[in-house]
DNA sequence: TCCGCCGTTTCGCTCTGGCGAACAGCCCAC
DNA sequence: GTGGGCTGTTCGCCAGAGCGAAACGGCGGA
């Protein structure tokens, strides 16, 4: 691991995270402030980007521009667990009504990849490509489970285990027993830990890939935590999650 | 418009690019000889991607980064469109059985912003945040159709018209009148302009934004031509740009 | 064991990315 | 109208960074 860098290209991303975080769109002076950049250098840039479809202007303000969507969907697919897992996924949302997702690791945290809406799904914005804290969610924490101690220390040591809502685990210990039930059982829950109201309940895939992955199914506390329909997501996701390692291993 | 431009910035976008072209996964050699460029050059490129999670390296292959579907997530949802014309888009692909998509123009290309599966859909490889010629799908020539005279011959001017099948239309003048037919039936029909077998269905949307967009049914010749079929989806098209249209001006 | 391929590192030279300041266009206040 | 303050845009300079060529090291196949 060496430090040899891009600096150039580093400021470019940085200019895409800026956009972002000004909330998908920017003017060049807002964009200069907020990255504590000169005025003129955030032009340069801008203007590359936007040459390669990066980034998009409509009249003086730029927004992300839909070529990132088409290298996120080489990315999507890329992964060989995404072709067998998306129509399950798909699959789960119709018959739970609920929102079905598959989340990918990368980097220490969460990557929704694919999300699908059933018909009863509350509009939550778990949207595609989201990035999550992994120890603040139910799905994140079942692919957690899948990680060796070290790994996961590691992960923490990153990111930290920041509070999302009252009931989020924020403390380390309280973290690994909490792994090792999910390992134990084979499934993780999510009581209001990254959303009030909202419950998650989330299985592990194990992939024979590096990519470490889960499936999980959310929704409001009242309707997912009700004793009947629990065992029936459970079962589910069981399905669901057997299918696609099959496919996988297959 | 000037040519100021960050050099560095382009290396990095043509790296990506370059892994596209590679299949999805190459390695650093191989991407110096296909892209021409010295290999300790695109090693410090992948390097700095590798650190923004805009690429992921397996071993020595380096894959498109999941870094990327995120900021593609912001590209989709910025466009007010995409929130209201998603799950219109959705049912049409449950009521038709095939495939249903939504396209946005960007840099006079056609982008799929969001494809969906009906249960007989055939499984050709339209994914999200592909991007296609305009003049060679269906749902292209929808879009085509809603842009000024002089816009198109620009967009002819710098990505041309070329062949997809022996049934694309090469030619400018044919395409002319097939654009004009379009804007008096408020329908465009593809049969087998861009994929042999494959027939498509679309319609233009007309939007308060600059965003120039269409949705269209695609599936086999046989069944999307189907007299009677084919009734049934100029029905649900209509009723779902009505729809969207709507909830979009409102 | 050797050869060849690949990723990694080193090392200069050149060029360019980044800055600050000046310029230009727009809109609003007055 | 007209001036001030906000944009985006351009100019020119210089340190430093991007890039290439070549050498290094590790792995695997012959």
């Amino acid at each position: 691991m060496s430090d040899d860098r891009v600096h150039a290209t580093e400021t470019s991303i940085r200019v895409l995270e800026g956009i972002v975080e000004l909330d998908g769109e920017a003017g060049i002076t807002e964009l200069a402030t907020h990255l504590s950049v000169a005025k003129s250098t955030i032009f340069k840039h801008l203007n590359t980007l936007e040459r390669k479809g990066m980034v998009v202007r409509h009249g003086d303000r730029y927004r992300i521009g839909l070529r990132t969507l088409e290298f996120g969907g080489y990315a999507q697919r890329y992964e060989g667990i995404y072709d067998t897992a998306h129509p399950e996924v798909r699959q789960l949302a119709d018959e739970s009504g609920e929102l079905a997702n598959l989340m990918f690791e990368e980097l220490g945290k969460g990557v929704y990849v694919y999300t699908a809406e059933g018909d009863k799904a509350v509009d939550i914005n778990t949207q595609t490509g989201r990035r999550d804290f992994l120890h603040s969610t139910g799905i994140g924490k079942a692919i957690l489970a899948t990680f060796p101690k070290e790994r996961v220390k590691e992960i923490i040591e990153t990111h930290g285990l920041p509070r999302a809502t009252e009931h989020t685990i924020t403390d380390e210990d309280e973290l690994f027993d909490e792994l090792a039930t999910i390992r134990e059982d084979g499934i993780a829950y999510d009581h209001e830990e990254s959303t009030l109201g909202m419950a998650c309940i989330a299985r592990p895939l194990s992939t024979p890939t590096e990519r470490h992955a889960a499936i999980s199914i959310t929704g409001p506390v009242s309707r997912v935590m009700d004793e009947e329909k629990e065992q029936e997501i459970r079962t589910l996701l069981d399905r669901a999650g057997n299918v696609i390692e099959l496919n996988l291993t297959g």
